[in-house]
DNA sequence: CGGCGTACG
DNA sequence: CGTA
DNA sequence: GCCG
């Protein structure tokens, strides 16, 4: 909603407004606002909720990388009810914590050893970080410590393992692909944005396999390596087979020709039959077709590109030579063993007399010759015949390619445009190259067919690099660096899955310990009592019950390479595998050793952490990336998708519809029809939006923003109490929105979305908003917790902020904090954790249904 | 092999 | 279906 | 895609 309608709505003439807002905008923070006389309000001093103030004292944010997010109670000062629940904490909490736990302030719990593969060690491990140190606290049982956090009353002792904690909002930011500071931040997406790639000129690597390797090599697996890697790979492949293709049907037509001219020296043209004859017409076709064909290998439109219906043709020019071609094997066969000059034995079985048998030729000798180089037609003509047929077969192979490809779940495209991957049966570097765009040689890996077939061997989105047939960008070929066992796979086909290769060359490393945060402990350790029962790393499925950074120590990189992986799942539509890789990135995110050194047997040992993602974890570290992670950066469609994405309002299904329909541009979307979904912020207002809503908010802006907010809000409302809440409660040090959660005297007799309809009101008449993306509507009483989205910025020199006031009712406060605290992930576990108990449904906020 | 958070616009 |  |  603009200003003007704002202020026109709101009955100010455009003088008065202007006034208003030079009289706010120096009273954002610090002294109240001029009370605003039609609400009538009250104002009340100002004071932050401790979370903000103490957990995050100055200081730059950026170096924080303490735990976020534990349970922790909260006590309600208003009525003194101990409301549990999650704070976030510093490393500083974090070590404080640990120092009570080492007193013995802690719960109490039992350590039960993992299955196997992890003995404890009696080493030298510093005891401070036995708690975190796998050998020795890889499971827990511990009592439940949830029930208490959300008002709950029975307490049901429960056993259960208890480990992975995580997170899942944070720093997406390798994701975001259109920063508004940056020029052209709506241009479509690029490659070589995305992977630094340089010009496609360098030499495609033939060998991916260490000479370690190749020296353990035996002679004939050599041989077979060499085999396949030529002919994958060799340009001249496919011409030496035509050549060999030439040189028979030469060789055929010289024959036909000495056999011919033979017998007709001695008036016995048709001792043989006219199967010479026939060759010699054949053949000169014949070759004219296999130029034909050499010319479409390395010059034409690549086969796989024509129309369907030029495939046909050339189908039948093919059936029509093997026509040809098996008349006059079987002409030859016959003309053999019914020669008149009986080439066969007296005793073979094809050996009778014949009416008139006889020969002119004089010598026996020039009748061998006869015979023999009849055979030699028969040979050629059948080699000629399985030729022929093999090329057939090819023409099979692309109906076979089509079908792998379907039956791997991939999608077939019929216009190349589409793809992101190129295959081909193409070799010459030139010929790729006069057949693709530089886009798509760009952009896409051109890889031979094999690579379908080593996908479909190994299960697994096998590693592209050695099937490249064309030079990959540089994204592609740094792994390269680090030697592997795909690579050692190298160009042949993988028979089994690559981790079962790569279990032998990583034999059982010990365990290193590492803790979370920075080793040297802080000056200040504040709220010792408050961290007392904060819980150390557990093995569990529910993230609830684990802390968790902000960010990994030991595996952000893989950490945001699985979340890659999530976006991908998530932008085609697979939600429980999206749900998968999220709780498998939050797990190792909350893991607090090195997962690098670990087999996958010790790896699927952590919850949340299958056989799949095991592997993955192995490929990551053993390839210094994960190949389908890759393909996923490398791949347009997804990456204009994932930024489709960024607008509000535009989910993976509203994504996918408008890439399909030709959008890839984020303009391209404001131009299509049918398009406002959100109520009050469609695509266009919400691509005028994107440059100042896509950049984060720091801290103290948010600080800022609540603190205004709140003294609008005290303007007509007592008691006032609120926290920002949202990923800032977590610890983060910047978000791309705030969580304003705030409360109010219990005996108040509006109801929170009355409450909140006035506060929006005031909002707008200051104006401090531009856009309200929904608020509630006022209904009954029983509605206790309502939220407003809006859009906020003070002043038009400021950026635009995405702000989510919540209003509850004092008994929900605690509640709505929780909730709104989030993470997802967290919010999840929480119910999920919740219906395992057995506990009552109640609504998000305590009441009805359950959390 | 079933289930995977939940409410609301 | 999108958002929190 | 993982867990019970």
């Amino acid at each position: 909603m603009s200003a003007e309608s704002t202020a026109a709505q709101a009955g100010s003439t455009p003088d008065t407004r202007a006034t208003s807002l030079r009289s706010r905008s120096g009273s954002v923070s610090g002294d109240a606002p001029a009370p605003m006389t039609f609400y009538g309000g009250n104002p009340l001093p100002l004071h932050l909720t401790p979370i903000l103030s103490k957990t995050r004292p100055a200081g730059p944010a950026s170096e924080e990388s303490g735990i976020s997010q534990m349970l922790q109670p909260f006590t309600d000062v208003s009525t003194g009810v101990a409301v549990p629940i999650c704070v976030p904490y510093t490393p500083a909490q974090w070590f404080a914590w640990r120092d009570l736990r080492l007193q013995g302030a802690h719960r109490a719990r039992k350590l039960v050893p993992l299955p196997n593969g992890i003995e404890p060690e009696p080493s030298n491990i510093d005891p401070y970080d036995a708690d975190i140190n796998v050998e020795q606290a890889p499971l827990f049982i511990t009592r439940g410590a949830l029930h208490d956090t959300v008002g709950w009353e029975a307490q049901a002792e429960r056993t259960g393992r208890q480990n992975v904690h995580p997170e899942k909002e944070e720093a997406q930011k390798g994701l975001t692909m259109h920063a508004a500071t940056e020029e052209q931040w709506n241009a479509p997406w690029m490659f070589d944005e995305t992977l630094g790639a340089g010009p496609a000129s360098a030499k495609v690597p033939l060998e991916g396999v260490s000479e370690e390797k190749v020296a353990q090599m035996t002679d004939w697996q050599l041989f077979q390596y060499h085999t396949r890697a030529f002919l994958l790979r060799n340009a001249y492949v496919p011409l030496l087979c035509r050549a060999v293709n030439v040189m028979l049907l030469t060789s055929t037509l010289a024959i036909g020709i000495v056999l011919r001219r033979k017998l007709r020296a001695v008036g016995e043209e048709a001792a043989v039959g006219v199967s010479p004859l026939l060759a010699i017409i054949f053949s000169p076709p014949s070759m004219a077709h296999a130029i034909l064909q050499i010319w479409f290998e390395y010059f034409s439109l690549p086969i796989g590109l024509w129309k369907l219906s030029s495939k046909l043709w050339y189908t039948v020019l093919e059936l029509v030579f093997v026509c040809l071609w098996s008349a006059e094997l079987a002409l030859a066969m016959d003309n053999y063993f019914t020669s008149t000059i009986v080439c066969t034995a007296s005793n073979s079985p094809f050996y009778f007399i014949r009416e008139g048998a006889r020969t002119r030729l004089e010598h026996q000798g020039d009748k061998d010759t006869v015979c023999n180089l009849q055979v030699a037609l028969i040979c050629l003509t059948f080699v000629s015949v399985i030729v022929y047929l093999m090329v057939f077969m090819r023409v099979d192979d692309y109906e076979r390619v089509v079908n792998r490809i379907r039956q791997l779940g991939a999608v077939h495209c019929e216009a190349k445009e589409d793809a992101n991957i190129l295959l081909t049966a193409l070799r010459a570097p030139r010929r790729i190259e006069a057949h693709t765009s530089e886009d798509d040689r760009l952009h896409k890996p051109i890889l031979a067919v094999a690579w379908l077939d080593a996908c479909a061997d190994a299960g697994i989105n096998v590693d592209l690099r050695p099937f490249a047939v064309y030079p990959l960008s540089d994204a592609y070929s740094h792994a390269q660096k680090r030697e592997s066992f795909l690579q050692s796979a190298g160009a042949c086909v993988p028979t089994t899955p690559w981790f079962k290769r790569a279990r032998l060359a990583f034999p059982q490393t010990p365990l290193t310990p590492v803790v979370h945060g920075t080793l040297d402990p802080p000056d200040e350790l504040d709220d010792r009592e408050a961290w007392r029962h904060a819980p150390p790393w557990t093995n569990t499925e529910y993230a609830i019950f684990r802390p968790t950074p902000l960010q990994s120590a030991l595996h952000q990189p893989l950490v945001d390479t699985l979340q890659l992986l999530r976006q991908h799942r998530r932008l085609t539509n697979d939600a429980h595998s999206e749900m998968a890789y999220m709780r498998a990135a939050a797990a190792v995110k909350a893991v607090p050793f090195a997962l690098e050194p670990m087999p996958v047997e010790q790896l699927v040992q952590v919850k949340g952490i299958g056989a799949k993602m095991a592997g993955l974890i192995r490929q990551f570290y053993t390839l210094g990336t994960i190949a389908e992670a890759d393909t996923i950066r490398a791949d347009a469609a997804i990456q204009t998708m994932l930024a489709f994405t960024s607008l509000y309002g535009i989910g993976p299904k509203l994504a996918e519809k408008a890439y399909n329909e030709g959008c890839r541009t984020l303009q391209d979307l404001t131009s299509r029809k049918k398009t406002a979904l959100a109520a009050h912020l469609g695509p266009r207002e919400s691509l005028a939006l994107l440059p100042d809503l896509s950049q984060s908010i720091p801290r103290e802006e948010a600080e800022a923003i609540a603190t205004h907010v709140v003294a609008l809000l005290r303007t007509f409302l007592s008691h006032v109490q609120y926290t920002i809440a949202g990923s800032f409660r977590r610890g983060a040090p910047q978000s791309n929105d705030v969580d304003l959660v705030a409360t109010y005297d219990a005996s108040e007799l509006q109801t929170p979305a009355q409450i909140l309809h006035t506060l929006v009101d005031v909002l707008r008449a200051v104006p401090c908003i531009t856009h309200i993306v929904s608020v509630a509507r006022r209904k009954g009483e029983s509605d206790n917790v309502h939220v407003a989205q809006l859009v906020y910025r003070t002043k038009p020199t400021t950026l635009h902020r995405r702000l989510d006031i919540v209003m509850a009712r004092r008994m929900q406060y605690g509640a709505a904090l929780l909730g709104w605290t989030g993470s997802v992930l967290f919010e999840r576990d929480l119910r999920r954790w919740a219906r395992l108990q057995g506990f009552p449904p109640r609504d998000s906020y305590g009441w009805r249904t359950m959390f």
